[in-house]
DNA sequence: TTGTATGCGTTATCAT
DNA sequence: ATGATAACGCATACAA
């Protein structure tokens, strides 16, 4: 068969313009030492015919890819954004590639994108996922974030009952007298589950009264307006003070106290989590408990290609912050 | 060398486990006519070893690689957030991979992850890009969001000059009489720039009075405060109509707006561009003009993939629409 | 120091 | 229908 005329060039059409040996513009492209007659004449025909490696054909000779699969829920939830933005910032930094993977919370999904990282022999993955059986190829390391997947699998999130405990203590300190913790989102067990009972423990020890509505899966949103309306006595909240399992809740949150004519934060202030700030903003949307996103980010990416396989921690939990962000007292 | 035992099984280890030949395996992977006993015990050996195809070496042989590179400037501003989404999930539906790339607006990162991309012999490339001499390789097809770069590169973006318009008229029809434009960003010329065009052209057609505060590159933030507050009369702004350049400006001066204790929508009405929903959110941050995401990441992709190279065309602008979302009377 | 030859995992072309 | 073999582009051990 014909070499098509216009395909990309490859090494040898290098090695034959230049009029040197295969091997010899291999040694040039990847910095071993040539001689410099050599070295010339091989870089003006790179130059000249515009060569590029071809990273697939490394790749397969190599067995290493540079590449890492992210699978993340989408990218449109501020928190995943960032993390999305920052790991591709430090993979980048590494000379690694992303292969992102959107999953729509779809356990079958996420299953079909670790095959398919697989198949492209990624060096990595680093997944916030959320099928408890994912099954994992033992070839191919893996960083959960947010959820312990089994003593082989290291597990970077914040710290969450820090967080929790941070919450509760925080709205003690700004005056609230009874407080509420809401939560939605998946009955999977993960690490930020851990943020109810480190509100639990930061309200005793404060001796803030507490009261919990937690949605199941399926439950509808209404059920908060629900719970907050029969904790209403003369149009007025029996809570001073909510704390949301995220941002986002505290972002609904907030538009039904509106509708509820409570006044935030005077009559309630509300902390949310995450640290969502929305147009790479300076200011947070709500107070909330920030997580350091480019640290998980970082520690992402060095767990996952330190090579020194045993020494990986089976979880790490990196320091949260309290910001204010309109919605408690200042 | 002896073979790592520890390495991800190959064709070969398949062939060998089930007894056949190698030929026969691709055949069975790749779904082609096979004896039903052949692959019966094919298929077995496959399950046993957790056999994957290694799509580097496929892409080595088919020179075509099911990857295609997004260039983005990063996944923080809703609307880029929302573009990676929806190109993702278009992408997926049609077995595609995609590499990430945010870039930073910088045009070095750019044309480095340019270069990255071709070396993986990605299928073709989507950028929104900011630098003006990118360097792209023929033989890797690029399709551009809101830039034109040249006959050979088709662009897709908005109807930006209808929507400049529809803002200008919504705000005549929503009773303004004096109206401002603001823009920031880059003072590359691109696509957005029409929108200044259309709201001139939108606001002549009403008879809406109109001025504009254009900032070049370097300008601070704090230009739009000494503009506004240059055209305060007894505490009340002149304007009663601003058409903000994106949702994020909006965003911004609408902060501005509260701090010069204007009411919005009551006294100035504010309109962005983009549609921004903050939490994957049903109500829009702000009212504003809706650009077609989802349809701009399957314009993208259909162009990106369709063969016929010659009839792609060079320029396709998708409609906008208005979307209430509370900074105008509704 | 430079050139040659082999193999990475797959697919496709051939004989069988 | 099945099995052997060459080729894809690159890196490297080895021979010159």
């Amino acid at each position: 068969m014909m070499k098509k005329a216009n395909s990309a060039p490859t090494m040898k059409d290098v090695a034959r313009e230049a009029g040197v040996a295969l091997g010899t513009v291999s040694k040039v492209v990847n910095g071993l030492p040539v001689g410099d007659p050599y070295k010339v004449r091989v870089e003006e025909a790179i130059r000249k015919l515009n060569y590029q490696v071809n990273s697939y054909a490394q790749g397969l000779k190599a067995s290493t890819t540079h590449t890492v699969a992210l699978l993340i829920p989408n990218t449109y939830i501020p928190f995943y954004a960032s993390l999305v933005y920052h790991i591709n910032i430090v993979l980048l930094k590494r000379k690694y590639r992303m292969l992102l993977c959107s999953t729509d919370y779809d356990p079958g999904l996420e299953q079909e994108y670790i095959e398919m990282a697989q198949q492209n022999k990624v060096d990595g993955i680093i997944g916030l996922t959320y099928n408890p059986n994912l099954i994992i190829d033992e070839h191919t390391p893996f960083i959960a974030i947010d959820r312990s997947m089994g003593p082989k699998i290291p597990c970077v999130t914040s710290d969450n009952f820090a967080g929790g405990q941070m919450a509760a203590e925080k709205l003690a300190d700004l005056g609230c007298r009874r407080a509420a913790f809401l939560r939605i989102g998946s009955s999977l067990s993960n690490e930020p589950n851990k943020r109810k009972a480190g509100f639990e423990n930061g309200c005793l020890s404060r001796g803030l009264e507490y009261e919990m509505k937690i949605l199941n899966d399926g439950e509808p949103y209404e059920e908060f307006e629900k719970f907050l309306k029969s904790h209403m006595e003369n149009g007025k909240l029996t809570f001073d003070g909510i704390f949301c399992v995220t941002d986002t809740l505290a972002h609904l949150i907030g538009r039904t106290l509106r509708d509820l004519n409570q006044k935030v934060p005077e009559n309630v202030q509300v902390i949310g989590f995450d640290g969502t700030r929305c147009f790479g903003d300076l200011e947070y949307m709500c107070s909330t408990i920030v997580q350091p996103v480019p640290e998980i980010a970082e520690m992402c990416v060095d767990l996952l290609l330190q090579d020194n396989r045993l020494s990986k921690p089976q979880l790490v939990c990196l320091p949260v912050t309290y910001a204010y962000g309109g919605t408690t007292k200042a």
